[in-house]
DNA sequence: CGTCTATTTGAATGTACTCAAAAGCGGTGG
DNA sequence: CCACCGCTTTTGAGTACATTCAAATAGACG
């Protein structure tokens, strides 16, 4: 049942089987209904989630109403809002569960007993804070450099897995632009070849 | 001298005046005139910087040739190649002086001496990591939902000391816009009130 | 099967872009 | 100190890409 995070976490730290057990410990089970919300808009999170089964995404409402994607997450991915995490102030950010999705909790003061009990966690958790950051950087650059076209593209090619599986108006809305417009950016795809 | 760092780590943690004098023993002086580069595409980045005096401008050059700023420093700010220096690989990011500039440059492996000796710094630049995270995710967030006129008047009100100091050229790149579009939503402003 | 939502298509609009040229500004050398 | 040169900023005209609003079609779910 852990072994997808154990997995997961083996990636950058090594750990022993005592620390192995005493991690999975302390981790709490969460099941999604699809629609329902892991996390609102003015939470302040408490948790880090590791996504064992389903798919999420997160999104913040801008002043105008509009919804904005601002990351998926599937099995094997660690979401949340890390923001109001790090700050422990309320959130803006919102995440739906898109089907039925099954994560593990880390708690934020049991995840700092973790780094006294077994410091390399911290190493690990710097990591994700590092990905997270590198990602959001090319996020940046993508934006600033690419056509919607481009962007649709390299989405399609970097998660072909969440293309087959996230809907086209959440895709849309993570490109930064309209269903109407990735669908015509679709059409215009389908002619060219 | 130092005053200015010591300052500006001490927003996150206290340090005792043997750390401090440590601390400062291993800051290296680094002097640029305007123009120079702090940091090239394709190096590894193998400092960070602390700018003391001066301005810079991060920024990277896409595949068309065009460059796109993603950060201006000037004193009392942190910058560097944060994606190379994590992960000691080739950089992408070019930093130029905007004006003669003087940095303290903290090399990666005194960095590691400097954990292991005053364990609190692993905290600051946690720290540092963090803003950096949140400041790019404000950054995405308002490139999706926001228009180009209200990115600008938004940076004009979040850095008036950046405002006044960089050219409208930089401040047009770092927006996401052509200089051209920059000046004509500057007009606008100017009618509007 | 019917309802609700997602996707597609159409037409008109708008925002920012490109290319071109003029005006403004700052730094440098005579 | 001033004139010139180069770069930045402004302005103009035409264009491209994505948007909005509206409506039709397709799909998913109970």
């Amino acid at each position: 049942m852990h072994s997808l995070i154990l997995k997961n976490v083996s990636r950058f730290i090594q750990l022993t089987k005592e620390e192995e057990a005493y991690f999975t410990s302390i981790l709490r089970e969460k099941r999604l209904k699809k629609k329902q919300y892991l996390v609102k808009e003015g939470d302040i999170t408490r948790n880090t989630y590791f996504v064992t089964e389903g798919c999420l995404r997160s999104f913040f409402i801008d002043p105008k109403g509009v919804e904005h994607n601002t990351q998926f997450a599937i099995e094997d991915w660690w979401t949340g809002d890390m923001h109001s995490f790090l700050t422990q102030t309320p959130g803006k950010i919102n995440i739906e569960a898109l089907e039925d999705s099954v994560l593990l909790c880390l708690e934020k003061n049991v995840q700092e007993d973790l780094f006294v009990k077994v410091p390399k966690f911290e190493r690990f958790f710097r990591h994700l804070l590092q990905n997270a950051f590198i990602s959001f950087q090319e996020r940046i650059v993508s934006n600033l450099s690419e056509t919607a076209e481009e962007r649709y593209i390299k989405f399609r090619n970097k998660y072909p897995s969440m293309y087959v599986r996230v809907p086209q108006k959440q895709i849309a809305s993570f490109l930064g632009i309209t269903p109407e417009s990735l669908s015509r950016i679709r059409k215009q795809l389908t002619v060219k070849r």
